[in-house]
DNA sequence: CCGCGATGAGACATCGATGTCTCACATGAG
DNA sequence: CTCATGTGAGACATCGATGTCTCATCGCGG
């Protein structure tokens, strides 16, 4: 079966090249199609029998990108617990994607058309979780549910350049981006 | 003189013509010089004779950037009254900037090597605010003057983008950065 | 051993953006 | 009026990245 054998020949998994494709353009944006070959041990012809262009190789990164929210979205039970609780979950699961979520950010700003297709469930799950919140009274409501879910995306991708700048330590990452978001800069007051 | 039949002849202002820049690479980052310089009014040749290319008028949009943020914190007052108010002001200083500052944070994070030298001032001077507020017990001390300084930034390109994506109103803009960044989402206590 | 299929290396054309140049035109100073 | 200067329009070469192609090689199954 060809089938058979293209499973077993394919010395380079693609999904493989995906993942280095990804720790590359998270560092290096504007990486050449060609770099992104040599950092996944392959050749540039290679990299093109796998990804039509380097469009295809974009939108394969936010196939993955979206995947990888969406388990993370899973493993959070954004739908257990207090709003709060939910969203400290949430950002301890996607910190792995942040480099790739980072990059995808960046990337949805230089296209004048939103191709927000693939990010539509996904920011409404997440927005969900805002929703909840305000509705059972613990997050406040001047803050719009939209506004928060694009805060969150901004502070995530934030963090992770801070973080690969050596501007915040890598172990904080959780942290900070959670306390910012839901806590704020100033002390809670000691009632 | 021929300085003077330059300033005098000089149809285009060398500065109108880097707002308007601005202006269109806020919308659109990857926009061609041919592009910039039909925004601007004049043709490519003469955008061409005031910047000697598309770094030379990155950079001057980099400068102007800079200058116009500096002129914000000037204008906010930042070492006057409490830490917050200060924050509160200089987001409100900085908001007409926002687009621009927008872009030029997309496009640092394209560049390999941080070319931060015009932003050291600037983080220096926006980072004491909050050394200023935790000093006084007014924020919070776990999360580092660093990265709110950086999440700062990153939440006024954050809501740029929503604004001029429409999933944010132009007149909540400081509202919503300097509320989400101060007081986070949870609501406060009724002490 | 033979052959198939995947790969690597490289040549090649293409394409878009850029930088440079020339020339004609318009406007204001003298 | 005459000339100088800034400008617009366009031609032109260049450069980098991309997409496509060919060919030799290697590894494994038959």
């Amino acid at each position: 079966m060809s089938h058979m054998s293209y499973t077993r020949l394919m010395a380079v998994d693609r999904d493989q090249v995906l993942r280095s494709a990804a720790a590359l353009l998270t560092r290096r944006p504007t990486a050449t199609m060609d770099e992104v070959a040599r950092a996944a041990g392959i050749s540039r012809a290679t990299l093109h029998r796998h990804f039509a262009g380097r469009d295809a190789l974009v939108r394969a990164l936010e196939s993955l990108g979206v995947a990888e929210c969406e388990a993370a979205l899973d493993r959070a039970r954004l739908d257990d617990g207090p709003a709060g609780d939910a969203l400290r979950r949430l950002v301890r699961e996607i910190e792995p994607a942040a480099g790739l979520l980072a990059f995808l950010y960046g990337e949805n700003q230089l296209w004048e058309d939103g191709g927000d297709e693939p990010w539509a469930r996904l920011d409404t799950r997440i927005a969900t979780v805002f929703v909840r919140g305000q509705q059972g009274g613990e997050f406040r409501i001047d803050l719009s549910p939209v506004w928060l879910t694009e805060a969150l995306y901004g502070l995530v991708a934030s963090c992770a350049w801070a973080t690969q700048a050596g501007r915040v330590a890598p172990k904080d990452f959780t942290h900070m981006v959670v306390e910012l978001l839901l806590g704020g800069a100033l002390r809670r007051e000691e009632a």
